[in-house]
DNA sequence: CACCGTCAAGTCGCA
DNA sequence: TGCGACTTGACGGTG
């Protein structure tokens, strides 16, 4: 059982990505785009390989315009021995990468043009797989698409147009189901016919259920009937309804609660959950941590160390709180220590908990900063308190202190996420 | 420097 | 008939 989160990272430094638009790409750009892609890419595996984290989605984002025209690089050729070395990592380390073209790729639309752009599409994402020479349990997600007023003969249209693909992207395709059009029947159905694995989505399904009494549970065991042994584990997709959004929306977080209760029922070892959540690996360490066998309280005073500053931030309250939480070593109050977490994260930061915590983090530099730096810190953080200047720079500062000084314990700090972010 | 609209892709739903 | 929502970083323009 491996548990994954989608694309990006949050608090990870050199794992963005770049993109460009039409109008400014030329194969130089594109060059240094792809270039930089893969470096991140190569930075999110080793982040992965270190948190233990098996399950990845490759962003589509990898290759920009990779299946239009306006791209006329040979990238699998400039490229290959990175897509190799990065494909060598992934097998030497067990990771199960795959992608997901996105909603824009409609291989049953009665448009020819855009079947074709999809079929494009589709080859592209197999060529990325096939150039880190992964197998076909690395798997490429997609749903079924448009309906336009007649599902049966869209429905007979996905069928044949899927009939049309190169052998190799029909070993690859799984088939999800969607939160508007196609239910998890209609996908089975279809399934059926082009004998596709199926992806089950939790949060798809209970907004978009079929009209069958079976519960989520009896439909993830039906699902399962469709991986065959060289498919691997049975994925399925996991995600909670943002509670502030429009139906359909990711929430911030998982609750680690209810993803235990959800992992309890489903209770096979057989099936990989894709998270699909706001805050990313955030939320696969948190989910791995709530199911794991290894209940030691070492994996969450790891956890503590890098939410510790950013939870002091927003609340002291919660912070205490997990403090207490934390002196009883022969326990493993993994839910507890979540939801104090949660709810500290969806405060607010208020000035006099900004100051507090970046005082607490320039404490790592009150041995080794120079004058002229304390200096800085001083009226970059006065500068803040009477409002002049946002928070983000005081962190900018101390995020570079960290690495001149290499402060390891501030290094995987989420404290400086949205330093990160902009860098 | 901060903020906002636009861009790319395709479909559906609502004026 | 046409526009907004969906997604996300780049980019150009405004204050």
């Amino acid at each position: 059982m491996s548990i994954g989160y989608a694309c990006q990272t949050i608090g990870i430094p050199n794992t963005s990505s770049k993109n460009c638009t039409l109008k400014n790409a030329n194969e130089e750009k594109l060059y240094q785009i792809i270039s930089y892609n893969l470096d991140s890419l190569d930075h999110i595996l080793n982040y992965n390989i270190n948190n233990g984290i098996k399950l990845f989605r490759i962003s589509s984002d990898l290759i920009p315009f990779a299946s239009s025209p306006a791209n006329t690089l040979e990238w699998w050729n400039l490229f290959q021995a990175k897509f190799i070395e990065l494909g060598d990592k992934i097998k030497k380390h067990n990771i199960r990468v795959s992608m997901h073209p996105g909603q824009y790729t409609v291989l049953n639309s009665p448009n020819t043009d855009v079947v074709y752009r999809a079929i494009k599409d589709l080859e592209y994402h197999n060529r990325v797989l096939d150039s880190l020479k992964v197998g076909k349990n690395h798997k490429l997600v997609l749903h079924i698409g448009g309906i336009y007023n007649d599902k049966e003969q869209a429905m007979l249209r996905f069928i044949t147009n899927f009939k049309t693909l190169d052998q190799r992207i029909k070993d690859r395709l799984v088939l999800e189901n969607d939160d508007k059009l196609y239910n998890i029947k209609d996908v089975m159905e279809i399934a059926s016919q082009t004998n596709s694995p199926v992806i089950f989505d939790n949060l798809h399904h209970k907004i978009n259920p079929c009209n069958d009494l079976r519960d989520e549970f009896s439909w993830i065991q039906e699902c399962k009937c469709t991986w065959e042994q060289e498919d691997g584990n049975q994925k399925m997709h996991y995600s909670e309804q943002n509670p502030l959004k429009r139906l359909g929306s990711h929430s911030n977080t998982i609750n680690a609660e209810v993803f235990f209760n959800f992992y309890n029922n489903i209770n096979r070892e057989d099936i990989d959950i894709m998270l699909e959540v706001k805050d990313k690996n955030l939320s696969a360490v948190k989910c791995i941590n709530a199911v794991s066998k290894e209940k030691s309280i070492k994996n969450l005073e790891l956890e503590w160390s890098k939410y510790k500053y950013l939870v002091l931030e927003k609340s002291h309250e919660d912070y205490n709180s997990i403090r207490k939480l934390l002196k009883e070593k022969d326990n493993y109050p993994v839910i507890p220590f979540y939801n104090y977490i949660d709810h500290a994260m969806e405060k607010e930061s208020a000035v006099g908990g900004s100051v507090n915590a970046a005082q607490h983090v320039w404490g790592y530099f009150k041995e080794c900063a120079t004058e002229k730096e304390k200096k800085l810190f001083e009226s970059k953080l006065s500068s803040y308190t009477e409002g002049k200047i946002s928070l983000l720079p005081v962190k900018k500062l101390l995020w570079q202190l960290t690495n001149q000084y290499q402060q390891n314990y501030l290094l995987d700090s989420y404290y400086f996420a949205d330093v990160i972010e902009t860098i």
